[in-house]
DNA sequence: TAGTGGTCTAGACCACTTC
DNA sequence: AAGTGGTCTAGACCACTAA
């Protein structure tokens, strides 16, 4: 229950910045603080709770890190949400990590070539009609020869003489040499799975019968600014292949150790 | 570069805590505080960048929330990792979001039986082998009669009550029914994604081609205590569906709003 | 019991945004 | 110029853990 003017029941031996917390959260899901509007300021807050500042600017933390307020200095506080933003988190240490290769297979490239984007191909990999990439294209198979996956490579054409650095056992992903050549921080990822089954001409690179069953993975990633400056896609053999994910509760240190109680 | 004992360089422009925080980390990556030790305390920071506890406090709350100490009342701050943990954040808000069903679509259970996993299911469900569950099938297909996919859900034996709640174009996902019946929080959500092809009965079931390709997704949801209590397999027709995952750079405030600037 | 981190108060100065 | 949030100090009491 959002109190209109006066301190929060105190007394539950919960600290008094969770008391106020939820409070304001109250308020803002009663609509008495709109999303999108300011939430009073500190000052205004200290006397509403009776409290410090430094108590208020903690509740406010709270509702910060669950992404239900944004603050900013000079502006005020505002409504984002009217509820806790994340539930379920999951979290990678480097892009590397949401799609690893097996570390003895190494990407051939067979083909490189300019490429403006046709309707159908731009939709199919979500970039912009008639853009125009630099596409390499090969198998990366194991060293015994078994196929991983047929990999389309797509760079921003500026990017192009990567592909001297691409190949070869421990060649590092395309991503990360881009990231270090140019200076792009990469911002974000995208990542689409579907299933196809492979056509005549990769099925034969990989040693693979036409129409095996296939495990797409189409990955595009946003570098500085936000501009997208690759996009792969990856065709893996259904048998050789799965995807796995894992989602924790909860927005704080998901997935950290823990006290070895 | 680690003070052993004396304040950090001042005047950067960046706020003490931070340059604080930096020192530390400096000092774990180092080793002069090596993971699974203990920082030494608040009073003896103080002393050692000659600073406030407030300041020191938010130093070491930066790298909590980075995930490399964890902080505990009565023992002290553990040292967890020399680095920032999770540099790519996926966030979503309920596990409904994580596979999210076509609302005018309705699952319909054809089989229910009692099952004892065998060696090579509970190695395909990552489950325990001769572990038994209650297994619901059937096809989930929209109003039309188009099919969205097959779909095996196993669930512990004590809720296989829930199937009559099941079935019908506004139920609720398995999960969620159980969660709110028997008071399991989901805690943690394990996706894992493969292509396959329709075999003969199910092709049959949902209208399409024998040998049709097909994306498979397989979750286990993890209730209370860690216990895993329901696992689903989906399989989908491979031209009807595919699945897209999106990460952000930082720990903080990833995918929310920012201020219209 | 000593030491840890958690909470809280009462001040202060500053950088930034808006008017 | 006024108001916002960001940083910082110097104190205080408390709950918890370990020895």
């Amino acid at each position: 229950m959002q109190q209109a003017s006066g301190a929060v029941a105190r007394g539950s031996g919960r600290p008094l910045y969770r008391e106020i917390a939820d409070d304001l959260l109250a308020g803002i899901g009663q609509g008495i603080f709109p999303v999108g509007t300011l939430l009073p300021g500190e000052m205004e807050l200290i006397q509403r709770y009776q409290s410090s500042r430094h108590t208020v600017r903690e509740a406010l933390r709270v509702l910060e890190d669950m992404g239900i307020v944004q603050r900013q200095r000079g502006r005020g506080t505002l409504v984002l949400s009217p509820e806790a933003q994340p539930a379920f988190v999951q979290m990678v240490k480097s892009p590397e990590e949401l799609f690893s290769y097996p570390a003895d297979s190494a990407f051939r490239v067979v083909a490189e070539e300019a490429v403006t984007l046709s309707g159908s191909a731009a939709q199919r990999l979500k970039a912009v009609k008639g853009s125009r990439w630099t596409r390499m294209s090969g198998p990366r198979t194991f060293e015994s020869g078994m196929p991983v996956c047929w990999t389309d490579v797509y760079v921003l054409p500026e990017y192009a003489t990567i592909a001297r650095q691409l190949g070869g056992a421990n060649s590092r992903p395309v991503y990360e040499i881009i990231s270090k050549a140019f200076g792009e921080e990469v911002q974000k990822i995208g990542i689409e799975i579907y299933a196809s089954s492979f056509d005549e001409e990769r099925a034969k690179a990989l040693g693979v019968d036409v129409g095996t069953p296939s495990l797409c993975l189409c990955r595009r990633y946003y570098g500085n600014k936000g501009r997208l400056f690759e996009i792969s896609v990856s065709e893996h053999p259904a048998q050789n292949y799965s995807y796995s994910l894992e989602f924790t509760s909860g927005w704080q240190n998901a997935g950290h150790w823990s006290w070895n109680k």
